[in-house]
DNA sequence: TTCTCTACTGTGAACGCTCACAGAAGCATG
DNA sequence: CATGCTTCTGTGAGCGTTCACAGTAGAGAA
């Protein structure tokens, strides 16, 4: 157990270490790592070779037990698990955000927060300290670990526009109700009249944002905005098919459906072939998302491209900014129309 | 900038703040948090009671600095990342490890290495004993950071067998050539006699046992291995998909399917709906993993189960233990036949 | 009583780093 | 030649913990 255990590692090389290789103190070996000021070019130089030569790499227990700063950030996930198992967005996004902060070399603790339990957990670990922001996905209201991390005054960004917490907080969202118009437009623009909708959970601001923009190009193409065509799902797929059901049972006539979700749309899709409905022919279907799934169902699917590659980059801007200090920021990103099979 | 910050946070009481409280010193504090031995009932009860009233929380990072120990682990894929947007699997398994490592009370850094560029940097962060082991993820042979890893002594478990790396890894695995082996079996006894497969990649372990078993069992059934009836795929829809096509085109006389993964197996649903063959009654399909997919699609899928939660569970014991210092074990768990509408 | 053993407690040192401060050197200015 | 300024460098202290060690108190044995 002393010493070098079998197989064991070697301790590793110290910041002292370096200094002694480079013939400098151990502050100029440290100002060099902290962004080099007030440093000559030749210290600057003898201290990078001697880095290199030594293969050393900062102890960041040691520098985060006098920054106070952990130098690394959480990513809270407090949706159903259910969810997270079957919508691919979340593994899009959580990997934009990884490959985004792998960018300032920060490293994204993962925190899963299903239950009761799990949620007083984490809350309590990102409260004492040992993060130093948190990139929050839970677009549902009323989540009570948000606002606790909000009230402890912990740096944090929502992906999507939060309900319920105060407007102090940052997010990040794409422009919900505008690819919502541009979907129903596209859907119009096809000669279809008999438009209808599948929408998202109505507690969560792109649920009540994406039925807005329905609502909003259906009134100003003169169209009457008909309550049977408009039935609600929760994002999940299962959810789709039972709304597409509900649906052709309540207004056979539709002509095209505006699904809020492709997860949701897929389940659209199975429902109107079972139905014996012919997609785009009979019924025209546009997604949200433009998921993975979009690509894998058949037939591909006409969708909204949330730009989730910027989402995950300015959430972790966003999230930075405010660590050094920065006011919280809100930012919505365009959508983007992308036509495929399906319409 | 000095005391406290606008809307700061206070200065969190430290293991000494708790000692004054409970009227002891530091080492009896320390003796408390890490166990509590050669501690009297007396001074046990005081320390809890001046936790509670301080809201102390230890901080890891000095912890860290003395022990070398960083008490947290990492999750590394190195997967291609279209897999990972794709393939629900890796959600369930990610899932279990984080709520494993939790009741440890061990957090997780998760690491996704898809360029060169990215692998070197985690490697280098690995080695550098920023985490004390790792779960890893990466059934394709060849893989540089695992055997750099391996080399360095970083302590390690695989999900699957890793191939090409020594003997001396630890890994935790589905009986993958047994549930193979059942699925056959079971599609044999609805008295189908041509039986094709979809396999998996073959330089996986997986894709290479479960067409093992498949062989295994055609022989014992007095069968004759049929070249026809077995065409490749890489565990993706797309592959799926091509590969039902090919076997449809090749030997269309097949009754039956074994497809090495869900993903593959909706593909192959997809194929065959669209070539007019109805599942199950011109053509049984089942699958492997029982991952969401398998609910998913339509039909449901009959399908191997792998035991997720074990596999996780497994795997994050098997690691603790070798950072404990015991030696690398392999961990083989069984799988489940699970009967749906598609045989 | 005296000694030994066990159960428990306190104290200094150390982990590897950053930060504030004190100084040194070079150069221009009075 | 003193003075100030700028640029650079070294040093000591300290972050919050654990660990090894030294010690104390009480019980039981000699």
């Amino acid at each position: 157990m002393t010493m070098n255990a079998a197989g064991g590692r070697r301790r590793p090389p110290t910041i002292h270490d370096v200094a002694r290789e480079a013939g400098v103190s151990r502050g100029t070996v440290s100002r060099v790592l902290n962004g080099g000021h007030y440093v000559s070019p030749a210290a600057q130089e003898a201290v990078n070779a001697a880095i290199r030569r030594t293969g050393y790499v900062v102890n960041r227990h040691a520098r985060s037990l006098i920054t106070g700063r952990s130098d690394s950030i959480g990513f809270l996930l407090t949706e159903p698990q259910e969810r997270f198992f079957e919508d691919p967005n979340f593994n899009v996004l959580l990997r934009g955000c990884t490959q985004a902060l792998a960018a300032h070399d920060v490293p994204l603790l993962l925190m899963l927060a299903g239950t009761g339990d799990e949620r007083r957990r984490i809350a309590r670990y990102i409260t004492a300290g040992h993060v130093d922001g948190v990139l929050l996905v839970s677009s549902h209201s009323g989540d009570p670990v948000a606002e606790q991390l909000r009230a402890a005054g912990v740096p944090l960004v929502a992906c999507g526009k939060p309900i319920g917490l105060g407007s102090k907080v940052s997010y990040v969202a794409a422009d919900d109700r505008d690819g919502a118009r541009d979907m129903v437009r596209h859907l119009l623009s096809l000669g279809r009249r008999r438009v209808g909708m599948v929408t998202g959970p109505l507690d969560t601001p792109g649920g009540v944002e994406r039925l807005a923009g329905y609502r909003e190009v259906i009134a100003d193409a003169g169209l009457e905005f008909d309550e049977r065509l408009v039935v609600p799902g929760d994002y999940s797929r299962a959810s789709g098919e039972a709304g597409a059901e509900r649906l052709l049972a309540q207004a056979p006539e539709v002509d095209a459906v505006f699904v809020a979700s492709d997860l949701m749309a897929q389940g659209v899709l199975a429902a109107l072939q079972r139905a014996g409905r012919r997609v785009p022919q009979d019924v025209a279907v546009g997604g949200f998302d433009d998921s993975p799934a979009a690509l894998a169902s058949s037939p591909q699917l006409t969708t909204i491209r949330q730009p989730w590659d910027r989402i995950s980059t300015e959430m972790v801007r966003v999230l930075l900014a405010q660590i050094g200090g920065e006011a919280p920021a809100a930012v919505i990103l365009p959508t983007e129309l992308v036509k495929r099979e399906s319409t």
